[in-house]
Order: structure tokens, then C-alpha cells, then sequence
DNA sequence: TTTAGGG
DNA sequence: CCCTAAA
């Protein structure tokens, strides 16, 4: 039997020699403060605390989502900005792996709503309510409420004036990651320099308030940092507003006309908040390597000191933590609540900037997924992808890292990818109806023998998804590309050629599973270089184009594609809409009287005159 | 989703 | 061709 509960430093005597499994709220200003230690305990019969034995940590590592209840642990977490929802894997494998469930902290630090019992309470309602553990939920779940009461009053009566740091605070990421141990040495060190500076009133008490041992770790009930202080007004309230713009700027590296008091100083506090969340993360998990705490450390105390976090901001909003929504799942959407209902008004008030582009969020998350290690779970909303593939498993490697995978199926055998978000510029039908194979039918044929140089295999197709999705560069296909894209005029020229010597409704009749063999997949060549989706119009099309102008009018593209195009999937509406705009623009770029096609350029296919004064025609019609 | 336009 | 804004 037994109950979770945190640990406390006055008893971590008990726990010598054990094998112990904390989870420590890094914090940018556990630099400055201290790390609060978690130890997983479990709660006996008689109240007495027992460190959870190896094998309830095994138990633990082993289910990883199925956790004991007799072995879960609930500390607090600080999150602040809708960012933190996302699950970054390291965050999510130290939360699984320590069997922590964390409540959820919002921005405003919420007085103490995320208290103990609540998130315990999130919890059992969530988590331990699965099938696994229910026989002895309802029971644990009392006893927890009891207990974490009880402990929640001890806290209260030892107050905030619990001096330093608890000797033993080291940082464990899990049972089996000790060596926290020597960072750790180094950390104190730091810490309590820290400590002396107190370079900023705010600074102090913001990492007092977020992490620090100094007044939670000998409190008997310090598996939480006491979060009640978060909140800027305890901190902020006797600033006038000049200073409190000052702190603004400072906090936030900019200017704000503000003056709405409460609004700067929950603004500030949130700043404040968020730096202090950011060495969360700095807890990574690299090549087998743990990075960030010592290196990441000093840079953030020295930025902290200069700047008061604005780079630590910066920091964060990109290696923002995680909620462990995907962990806990339900667990503390509660939370997210306030999170996101505070919050937001919080954005709204601020200057808001634009959106990006797409384009750019692609490339950002591109090169965000290098950076960090795939640390997007980010289901794609591309359906037809998702219904070609799914996340299929979530696996622990080796290197304690979380690597979610999907399964692609690839021509009839599935293979097991890295799972990234998939942006996809391109038309994703084509492509995915090209890598299943669908593109065996003969024609194209004879284009394609033209093109052979551009058409892959089905298994190098198969490879380059693979490639893609691995967001690692091909060898041979950027070599292909290369090519490609230096002699796509020279193809186009081929391929206009072999079309216009053969029957063209033979082409166009060669059915879907020739059209979609794409030549060209939109690729990345070290993020930058694209590949464009291309293929040459044939005079048999552009032929049908201005037939169904005719019959349909300019501008139902979507009609004439659907009557004349329905064959060939490569032809969008906007396809149609482009080529016609180009067939204008040629057809009047060429004087009436120069019937003979003679301003053209170069590449550019040879487009009959008879067409060309069709387009005239049809385009003069349409205007009127 | 489709259309219209800019790039 | 690609990307978006509008509708």
C-alpha cells in the first residue's frame, strides 16, 4: 500500500543508498535558486515514507504509460505560454520515465489552484483511472488527497522562510540517469553565488517563487515549490507604472506604452515566468549525451544577469517545454484551462504580429526538427497522408530518447520511419499514389523513357520518403536534382516533342496511374533548394484548355477540369487557370500579324498558331 | 473549395 | 508553378 508522495528533505535521510527517482522544475533560475529534488516515495501503512525500490522504478520505466499508482509521483510544473502544450520528448521521457505527472501552471501562476490535490486529482481522474491501476485507485486516490493535505498544511505552517540549499539536491532524471551528480556540484556552486547577487529584487523572487529549495526543500512538504508567489503582484505591486515599464523592457528586450498597471504587471510576471521555465528543458537528451544544464547554465545566469532574461525568453519560447498533455493526456487539461483563457487575453492585449506564412512556419519547423531532434509530434492534418500512415508506436531508444515512429506503406510492405510533421507543398495525392506504386502502367511512357533520368524506381521512391521523412539528404538524389532541375527546359523540350509526334489522346487517355507518376517530388536540398512540381502542358492539352474555354467560359476551371481533365490529376483548377493566363499572355504577346509563331522564346514549347488565335478569339469573347 | 492574382 | 487571399 502506499500513497505518492514528494519528498522532503529533513527525511532524505531515509533514502540514502535508494534507488531515487526525482524530477527537478529546472528552472533558468534554479541558477539562481536551487533545485527542488523529488524523490519517489511511496507512502506505507503507517505513514512512513518508503523509497520506492528498484523494482517500482523498473515497474515504472517498464510500463512507462501504465504507472503504478503506488509509485506515481505529482509535483507542479510552471508553463506559461501555449507553446509549453507541445510535449517535447525529452521532457515527456523524464516524465514517463520518473513516473511524474505534472500539473500545469499557467502564466498568471495560479494562486494555488494547482495545488497538490488538484493535479493529484487531475491525475486519478486521468491516468490512474485506466484500466491498469483501477482496482486500487479509488482507495490510493483517498489516501493521497489525505496525505497531500496533510502535507499541504505542513507547508503552509513552515511558510517561506526556509533557508538554503538542501545538500542532497542533486538532479536526477531518472533512477538511471545519475550523472546529474557532477552538474549538479557545480549548479550549487552557482546557485548560491546566485543567491548572494541578488541582482534583481524581481529576479529573486521570481526563481524563489518558481524553484527554489531555499523555502520548499526543508519544508516538510516541499514536493512542491510554493507557487503562491508567483504571481507578479506579490513582487510587482508596489512599483509605480514608470517602473514597471522599465521591467517590461527589460523583461521583454522591448518598449511598452502601457500603462495599465495590473496589465504590466501580470505581463512581467509572465516574462519573468517563463524565463525562469527555461533550463526545464536544457535537460535534454542528445546523442545519448545529456545537454544543456552546465553549458546552457552559466550562458543563461550571465544572460540573466545582463539582460534579465531576455534571451532567456527567447530561449524558451523555442525549447519551450511541454505540458505533458501527451503523456497525461487528460490528466490536467483542467489547467490548460487557465492557462489558455488567461492567457489569451494576456496575447490579445499584446501587439499582436502577424501570422507567419506558411512557407516560413515550414521552413522554421524544418529547421526546428533538426535542431531539436524531432521533437515534433505534431499529427499532420494532411488527411490523405494520414491515411497512409499513422504513428504507430512511441518507443523508448536506447538513448533515452522518445522516438515516435510511423509506419509508411510503401508498395505493399510497410517500413518504420521517424515521425515529423508533414507540411507538404506539393500535391500530395500525386506523390503518395506515385511511392504506393500505382504507377506502373506503361504509358508515359514513352515520355518517361525520355525522362528516364528523372523517374525513379519504385524503391528509390520508396527511399526518398524514407530520406524525407528522416530529413536527411540523399545521396543520389540531390544528384538527380541537380540534374533535373538544370535540364528541366531540356526535358520539357523532350517531352513536348515526343508528345506532339504521337497521339495525344493517347497520352491523356493513359489514365490516372501514368499521370501520377510525377516527375518531379518536391524535395529539399539541404532546406533550400526545391524542386518544383513540373510537368509540360502538351499541345493535346493546352488543345482541350481552350476547348473548354470555350465551352465552359474562362474562369469555371473547376468545370473544365472535372469534363476534360478528370484523367489527369496533375491538372488542378489552378493549373488550368495558370496555363490559360500564360496562353493570354503568348497569344497577345505575338502581334495578329506575326502569325507565324516567331517571338518565341527559346525553350518554350512551340505552340500552333491556330491555338494561339483561339485563345485570341476565346479572350476577346470573354471580355466582353 | 474555388477563383483570382501576385510572385 | 507556388502561395494566398477572398469569396
Amino acid at each position: 500500500m502506499g500513497t505518492v508522495v514528494g519528498t522532503v528533505e529533513d527525511r532524505r535521510d531515509m533514502f540514502e543508498g535508494n534507488a531515487q527517482t526525482r524530477i527537478t522544475p529546472f528552472s533558468s533560475t534554479n541558477q539562481i535558486g536551487n533545485p527542488v529534488a523529488y524523490k519517489l516515495v511511496r507512502v506505507s501503512g503507517d505513514g512512513s515514507l518508503v523509497p520506492a525500490t528498484d523494482e517500482e522504478i523498473l515497474e515504472v520505466n517498464d510500463t512507462d504509460m501504465h504507472i503504478p499508482s503506488d509509485t506515481c509521483q505529482t509535483i507542479g510544473y510552471l508553463a506559461t505560454d501555449e507553446e509549453n502544450v507541445e510535449v517535447d520528448e525529452t521532457d515527456m521521457h523524464i516524465a514517463s520515465d520518473a513516473c511524474q505527472t505534472i500539473g500545469y501552471l499557467p502564466a498568471e501562476g495560479i494562486p494555488s489552484r494547482l495545488s497538490q490535490i488538484e493535479s493529484s486529482e487531475a491525475i486519478n481522474s486521468g491516468l490512474l483511472h485506466s484500466d491498469n491501476v483501477q482496482p486500487y485507485t479509488d482507495q490510493y486516490n483517498e489516501e493521497m488527497l489525505q496525505k497531500v493535505e496533510q502535507e499541504e498544511r505542513l507547508e503552509n505552517v513552515h511558510g517561506s522562510q526556509m533557508p538554503s540549499t538542501p545538500a542532497d539536491a542533486n538532479i536526477q532524471c531518472s533512477n538511471e540517469n545519475n550523472f546529474f551528480e557532477e552538474d549538479q556540484v557545480h549548479h550549487e556552486a552557482l546557485l548560491q553565488d546566485e543567491c548572494k547577487m541578488n541582482e534583481s529584487d524581481m529576479m529573486e523572487r521570481c526563481s524563489n517563487a518558481v524553484a527554489s529549495p531555499k523555502e520548499t526543500a526543508l519544508s516538510a512538504a516541499a514536493q512542491k515549490p510554493d507557487f503562491s508567489r508567483v504571481r507578479g503582484e506579490i513582487c510587482l505591486d508596489n512599483l509605480p507604472i514608470k517602473a514597471l515599464q522599465e521591467t517590461f523592457r527589460a523583461t521583454f528586450g522591448r518598449d511598452t506604452t502601457v500603462k495599465d498597471k495590473t496589465w504590466l504587471k501580470r505581463r512581467i510576471a509572465m516574462g519573468l515566468i517563463n524565463s525562469c521555465d527555461v533550463p526545464t528543458t536544457n535537460l535534454r537528451v542528445k546523442d545519448n549525451k545529456l545537454i544543456g544544464n552546465q553549458e546552457k547554465s552559466n550562458d543563461v545566469t550571465n544572460a540573466i544577469r545582463k539582460e534579465m532574461g531576455d534571451d532567456v525568453r527567447a530561449t524558451k519560447m523555442k525549447d519551450a517545454p511541454s505540458s505533458t498533455d501527451h503523456v497525461n493526456g487528460h490528466s490536467n487539461g483542467g489547467n490548460h484551462y487557465y492557462a489558455s483563457e488567461d492567457y489569451s487575453s494576456e496575447q490579445r492585449a499584446a501587439k499582436r504580429v502577424r501570422k507567419p506564412t506558411r512557407r516560413y512556419i515550414e521552413e522554421l519547423s524544418e529547421t526546428d526538427d533538426k535542431q531539436q531532434n524531432d521533437k515534433s509530434v505534431i499529427p499532420s492534418k494532411d488527411q490523405r497522408l494520414s491515411e497512409k500512415s499513422e504513428v504507430r508506436s512511441i518507443s523508448v531508444s536506447s538513448g533515452k530518447r522518445v522516438t515516435v515512429t510511423r509506419m509508411v506503406s510503401l508498395a505493399g510492405s510497410e517500413i518504420e520511419v521517424p515521425y515529423v510533421s508533414h507540411v507538404r507543398r506539393s500535391r500530395p495525392r500525386e506523390n503518395i499514389m506515385a511511392l504506393l506504386g500505382c504507377h506502373s502502367s506503361y504509358l508515359e511512357d514513352k515520355a518517361s523513357a525520355a525522362e528516364s533520368n528523372l523517374n525513379l524506381s519504385p524503391s528509390q521512391l520508396s527511399s526518398e520518403v524514407v530520406n524525407r521523412d528522416s530529413v536527411e539528404k540523399s545521396a543520389s538524389r540531390p544528384v538527380q536534382n541537380e540534374f533535373a532541375t538544370s535540364d528541366e527546359n531540356n526535358v520539357e523540350h523532350i517531352l513536348s516533342e515526343v508528345d506532339q509526334e504521337m497521339e495525344p489522346e493517347h497520352i491523356d487517355s493513359s489514365g490516372n496511374s501514368s499521370d501520377e507518376n510525377n516527375i518531379g517530388v518536391p524535395i529539399m536540398q539541404g532546406g533550400a533548394l526545391r524542386r518544383k512540381h513540373h510537368r509540360a502542358w502538351t499541345l493535346s492539352e493546352i488543345a482541350k484548355l481552350v476547348e473548354g474555354v470555350s465551352k465552359y467560359g474562362a474562369g469555371k476551371w473547376s468545370e473544365i477540369k472535372k469534363h476534360l481533365f478528370s484523367s489527369h490529376s496533375y491538372r488542378t483548377s489552378v493549373d488550368l487557370k495558370d496555363k490559360w493566363r500564360n496562353l493570354l499572355k503568348t497569344s497577345f504577346a505575338q502581334s495578329p500579324s506575326n502569325s507565324v509563331g516567331s517571338l518565341k522564346k527559346h525553350g518554350s514549347m512551340h505552340i500552333p498558331t491556330q491555338i494561339l488565335l483561339r485563345v485570341r478569339e476565346l479572350a476577346e469573347k470573354q471580355s466582353q
